[in-house]
DNA sequence: ATGAGTGCAAACCGTTTGCAATCGG
DNA sequence: CCGATTGCAAACGGTTTGCACTCAT
């Protein structure tokens, strides 16, 4: 099921939470791209829908639909990061270095690894964050 | 081998940089403890060794060791980053979620992962980015 | 009608930069 | 001695907060 208008207005409510005009705007620039998005280009982006939509009403907007798992936080080794729409479950990200297209890795095969990372540190392992760089299939073929 | 001031301070003198009172202290204040610490943090520690020193230096001399490799930046999920003194070589942080206890993992077994990922999306890839979250021996008996 | 949601302006925090003074080799 | 290095103060960019107004339900 890919995620459209509707269907992430629709989570919005279940939520208890209000559908109004500046959220729309960031779920359609959210829509618009496979990209991670920073607060600053949704806004941009978002005002093509909600003419005056704030910076402010992005971050908190975001801060809340990162609670009920609508958008994903990105981080990039570099420190920038940004947004990208949510799949449901464990996923992991690839980004392309050159045009910063994400694709989401569902199911994760560390299962081996992280067990033998316990079983050599004593650690309880809880969780784990990973990101994978490369180039996309387009980028691999402009120098 | 341990790191010591000494082999630090050797590598810094190879690298063609001067061993300051100041960069001595940022040292002394990452010996002194396994976790990842902010620049702030440094600031604080080092202060003990070189009274005045000030955060920008701490900043400046980060970004030096980042560079020829005696520091490794840490950025936790939360995005809440520190540093701690480099290993050698291609390595992985397992953080303690409860006290920031850092082990470093050298090797690592995602090799087999990495070719299924490049496979499934056609990506070329370049690098990774993983850390891994747990309790260390000592937390998980506290409560 | 009423509380959730919004935009604005200002505060805030970590980081970077310009510059004159200082220190190490 | 001389350039690398430092500390200070100020600039900076991204993020958060306070508050009065507005909107969705």
């Amino acid at each position: 099921m890919t995620a459209t208008l509707e269907t992430l207005a629709q989570q919005l409510r279940e939520h208890g939470h209000k559908l109004t005009q500046p959220r729309c705007a960031v779920l359609h620039a959210l829509l618009s791209t496979a990209k991670p998005l920073s607060p600053a280009e949704i806004q941009a982006l978002g005002q093509g829908f909600c003419a005056d939509l704030g910076l402010v009403t992005v971050y908190r907007t975001l801060e809340l639909m990162e609670e009920i798992e609508l958008v994903r936080p990105v981080h990039l080794a570099d420190g920038c990061h940004g947004y990208v729409l949510a799949t449901p479950g464990h996923t992991h990200h690839v980004i392309c270095e050159r045009c910063h297209a994400v694709i989401e890795i569902s199911g994760c095969g560390m299962g081996d690894f992280l067990n033998f990372v316990a079983e050599r540190t004593g650690y309880r392992i809880t969780g784990h964050w990973l990101e994978i760089s490369g180039l996309c299939a387009d980028c691999q073929h402009i120098p």
